[in-house]
Formats: C-alpha cells, structure tokens, sequence
DNA sequence: GTGAAAGCGCTAACAT
DNA sequence: ATGTTAGCGCTTTCAC
C-alpha cells in the first residue's frame, strides 16, 4: 500500500524534466511529504499541529521542507480552513499621519498574532467606503478595522452589522449604547479638557477651526467637547469655521477672522494638520504664535513636536490605537462568535495634553 | 441528465434547514447555478467572460446572484488560477508622507487595473525586509512594488531575482547597467540641480544634512549629485551631516555648525521632513530661515507648502512614482514572462524645483 | 502517530 | 452556448 500511495501523491505533479523552471512557484505539501516519505496529512501536521506527530518524524519532514525550499501556499490553507487570518484595513487616508501612525500599531498587533492584512482608503468618501469594504469582503477577511467619516449615520456599517461581520472601529468612538465595538480616545471629554487648559490659559474667545464637518463625526464631537468647556465657565461657544481642505491655504477665511472686532485669542483645531495650516496662516497675516494669539491642536502626530513652537495638541496615542483595535479584533474572532461580552465593546484610551510651545496666555493680560 | 446534474450539484451543500444561520458566509458560485438551473461553470464565465454566454441566460444567472446575495470567494479563483492578481507592496514607513503619498498612487493603480494589495513596512531594517518579503511570497502574490533601504547590497533582492520573482523598485533607483526595474527621479542629477539653485542664488558655503546614509541608497545619490554642482562651480564639497533620527531634535549638532567660523549659508537636507526639523532647530538657535540661512529639501511632500515660509525642495511626483511602479509591474505581469524588453528598466520620472520660501540669497550679498 | 479521502470555491480544458 | 470533469494546495475527519 505504501508503495500505491507514494505513486498516487506525484500523479498530480508535472513531469520534473519538461525542460523549462517550473513556473508555478515550487515545491508543494506533497513534494514534501514525498520527500520524506510520509502521508500528505503528517507533513500537513508537521506545520500547524506538530504536537501531534512524532519528532523524529516532523524532523524529516523539515528537513525535506528545507531542501526542497517549501514555501506553504497561504491560499490554500486559507481556502480550505474556511478562515483566512486576514484582517481588513479601511482609513480615510494615509496621509494624515494619524493614520499612518495607527498602522503602525495595527501592522505590529496583527503580525504578532498571526493575521496578515489587506489596507484600503476611503478618502472620507461614504461611496467609496462601501465599495473597498465589499472589496475586503470578497477576499474574506475575518474581521475589519476601520475609521468612517461618520459612524452614526454610515450605510456600510449598517450592513456589516445587517451581514454579521466582526469589525472594531478605530478613531470612531461608539456611543455607550451603541452595540458596535470601538477603541478611540474620549473625543469629547478630552477635547473639553483642552480648551479648559486653554480657558485655564486666561483665553475667553476661543473659536473652533475644522475640516468639513460632515466629513468627521470626530471633529463634531470634539467641538461638542468645546462646548462643554465654555458653558462650564460660562463663556458662549461660538459658531464652527469650516475649512475645506488642511493642505491649502485657508488664509481668507483667518484673515477675516481674526480682523474682526471681537477676534479670537485662541484657535482650538479639530486635528493637527489643520492646526499647522492655521498657525502658518496666521504668520502669513503678521502675527506671531503663540504671542499674538494662540493655536490648540488635537492628534499628537509626531510632527507636532518637530515644528517651532512645538505644536500644543490634545494627544491620542495612535499606534496603540491601531494595536488595541486589532486585539480587540482578535479577541471577537477566537472567541468564536460568542460576541465577547467580558470587555466592554467601547475602549477609551488614555490621552494627555501637551500645552506648551503654541499655547500662551492671550497678549492683553 | 439534467435533473441528475442538479441533484449533483447540491449534494455538496450543507442542509439549509439546518437550524442556525449560514456561519460560512453565504452563498456559492454553485447555489447560483442551481438557482439559475445552469451549470457551475457558465455560471462562472457570467463573472469571468460574459461574451462566451448568451444574453438571456446571463441576465438569469445576475439576477439568481442577486437574490442570493452572492459574493465571489476571490480565495477560490485565485487558487485555481495559479494567479492571485494581487501586487505586494513593502515601503519602509508611512510615517514619512512620502510614502503615504506614495500608497496612494499605488492604490488607485492596482485597483483600477482589478489587482489587489498587501502592504507591509521594513523600517529601513533589511533583516525585516526579507521577512515581509517571505510573507507576501507566501501569500502568492503576482509581483511587487518596493522601497529597499539600500538596492545595492540588498539580500532581499538577489533573493527575488534568483527566484525569479516581478518587481519594480519604487525611489530606488537601479543603476543603468542594471537588470532591475525601478521607478523615481534621478536622484543624483535632482539633487544637483537643487544645490545649483542654491549656488545661483549666491551660496558658497553649503552642507548636506541627512537621515542614517546606511540607511537610504537615496540619501548617498543625492549627497553626491551635491558634490557633482559644487565641483561644477569650483566648490569644496563638506562632508555631509548624518543625524540619526527624522523626528527627534538634532539641535547639537545644529548648533555646532551654524557657531563654527565659516559656517554654511545654506543647507541642503536630504529629505523634507528632515529639512523641517532642522528649520525648527535654527529657529531654536535663535536664527531665522532664510533670511540668515536657508534651507534646502528633498520631496516635496504636500506639509512643505503648508508650513511658513514654505519650504524650498526637489519636488517629486510621489503619487505618481507609485502609480507608475503599478503600471510597470502589471506591463510586466501581463506580457507573460517576456521580461518587457520594449519600455526600458529604469523609469526616471522628471522632478520640479520649489525654491522660494526656506530659500534666499546668504545675509552677506 | 500516521494514512486515506473528501473537499474549501472556483476556473479551464474538453466535450457536446 | 452550455455542461462535465478535473483539479489549484491545503486541512481535517475518520480509520487503523
């Protein structure tokens, strides 16, 4: 029999002599297990349950492996085990380092345990979010990460939740009633925090600068936070500026702004991007930061600490964001549907203030 | 035949009326056909090559799709197709814009072309190149676009070439004589050009300042097409200035520079976020950019405009060095092997010169 | 501890 | 134009 079964396992395989490299891409299991004449299934074992072969034998089998540069074919496992490892990626956009900082964490995480990754980018663009999410469906991943421009009103989410995929969303902050897992810093709260460090500063005309606010359910709620802040000390809120983009120049907009009357003595910016954006801004138009007026961010991307004045930002641990996410991620998946009740599904992360460099008290005191 | 077939057909699926809910993710290419009473395969040239079946017949098997939520399982068709049509892609960091960019480009090409992607980071270490580079092998990927530390004492690609493998170097550049594709600017003759821009504008003293050498091939090409325009114009080249982090403040350094006797004029860093953090050095020594120094980068990653004043550089088309990686890497993939005599190796991509702002005539003109 | 056999979901000859 | 068949490379019962 074990002569039948050696000559059944290479009836698959191409003639070795056909002349050109075998264009396939080499040695498969059964090459190996040929090799070190065992049954498929034990080289099989050999790789993912070597406890359950004897060592003598796994040892051939590597070494056959070895010989032969084996290289398993993900694919294949992945198809047959009906699971791929894979975890899903969708960010808005790399290049506001957030992200890129965050995928970091999550690169980290997800290697470390085993899962392999597919990165997609929304462009904040709802669209767009659904058709790379029906993307990373199709190469079915177990799980996602991801960041929408807005989780309350967001129609892929809604069908993930209609479909039964396990997702976390990262940045997104989950309202407590929300049944949906989140890993964010508290958007609110800590932007509260940072103004009042700015109301603590001795500013009273504080204004909010954002990106599109429809674009970021962040920015709405860290603007909520705003307001908090200003009621608790009694001061009136004022009404949002919206900037369309954070790379170009929204020097209209400022000038008119801090021309008025009543102008502002301190920005607080929805992230540090724009908050950059706004201090050069405000350089264009003669004024010095943080002696004429003051520019809050909100991110704490590495950046921040490279410009001069360092930029006074409310800081979210992003990469740990990103590792959190995921494990959070991991967590769900092996816990094998049961939708892991013991951790709550909202994860506040920590933030910090860092008020320095681009944070003075306001010049009239 | 025919209600044989059909009964064969379902002989593989699972009891519907089975109680829970579908845990493997819904519906087969076969559930389609049989719901469209066709056979798996036309089913399959529905998807695949639509002209190879007639009208009436597609239109049932779309619409079976439909009802049954059906949604390709691209882990089957890769398998069988001996190709995953997707493209690897290892870049040392996001957190450099330049590579963020970068992705862009890459994303909007692969996708467009119907190829997918896997992204990996090295951080410029080579022991974790040929990880990453061993687990998109792994992951059969049809080729790859990379970012190596250094291409030519790289293990990871005489790893690939021996194996034969397509990939197209993105920023690396491969020297004429080279077997290899690769897609960027000419960083020597680029970077020539920046420090003559420099020279035109009345700089005699000017020093290269740079990330780790052993760490970028890039940064060694531009160092010496600075050396090319100071010999030109009967310069002495210094010796570059290699600062060991991109993020962290090198003012020490700075400082001993800008306090020798004949200390520079004029810098020129070898890549943009580099450049901003030794601006900010300078602003910390109390020196102003440009008008008692200037300063010159390399990249032109979109943050340079919006910093102020804005900062000088050689600007690459970073979106497009990605994009163009795509395209070389899909030429290659779709000509079946033949190593694409026809378009040459090595894409040089034309750069732009940005020298306004961090750049000015030395204070002693 | 090891082997035989049955597929995972799909495509691509090869028939008809 | 459509159907039949044979796997892609791997894991995983079920026997022994």
């Amino acid at each position: 029999m074990k002569t039948f079964s050696s000559g059944a396992l290479s009836v698959n395989r191409k003639d070795p002599a056909g002349g050109r490299p075998d264009t396939t891409g080499g040695a498969t299991l059964i090459d190996v297990a040929q090799a070190a004449r065992v049954s498929l299934a034990t080289a099989s074992r050999v790789f993912s349950s070597p406890h359950l072969v004897r060592d003598s034998t796994a040892q051939r089998v590597r070494e056959a492996a070895r010989r032969l540069s084996f290289r398993p074919n993900l694919l294949g496992s992945k198809l047959r085990a009906q699971q791929t490892r894979m975890i899903g990626v969708m960010v808005p956009t790399l290049e506001n380092a957030v992200f890129a900082e965050c995928w970091h964490g999550i690169e980290e995480a997800a290697l470390a345990g085993g899962y392999s990754l597919m990165l997609v980018t929304s462009g904040y663009d709802p669209a767009r979010e659904c058709e790379r999410v029906e993307y990373l469906l199709r190469h079915r991943v177990d799980g996602m990460v991801l960041t929408v421009a807005d989780a309350a009103h967001s129609t892929v989410l809604d069908q993930l939740d209609g479909e039964g995929v396990p997702y976390v969303l990262a940045y997104n902050q989950a309202g407590p009633r929300s049944r949906r897992h989140s890993v964010s810093v508290d958007n609110r709260r800590s932007a509260c925090a940072g103004v009042e460090a700015l109301i603590a500063a001795g500013h009273r005309r504080i204004v909010v600068v954002s990106g599109a606010f429809v674009a970021s359910d962040r920015a709405r709620q860290r603007f909520a936070g705003y307001q908090d802040a200003m009621r608790a000390h009694g001061l009136r809120p004022a009404a949002p500026v919206c900037l369309p983009s954070h790379t170009a120049s929204n020097a209209e907009q400022i000038r008119a702004l801090v021309r008025a009357n009543d102008a502002p003595t301190a920005f607080f910016c929805t992230n540090d991007l724009l908050a950059i954006g706004v201090i050069s801004d405000l350089r264009r138009l003669g004024l010095s930061v943080p002696r004429d007026i003051s520019v809050l961010g909100y991110d704490g991307i590495a950046l921040g600490s490279v410009v001069e004045p360092p930029l006074a930002t409310v800081v979210q641990p992003n990469s740990e964001i990103g590792a959190s996410a995921v494990g959070r991620l991991l967590a769900w998946l092996h816990d094998g549907g049961r939708a892991s009740a013991a951790p709550p599904r909202v994860t506040l992360l920590p933030h910090a203030l860092r008020v320095n460099g681009t944070v003075a008290a306001p010049p009239s005191m």
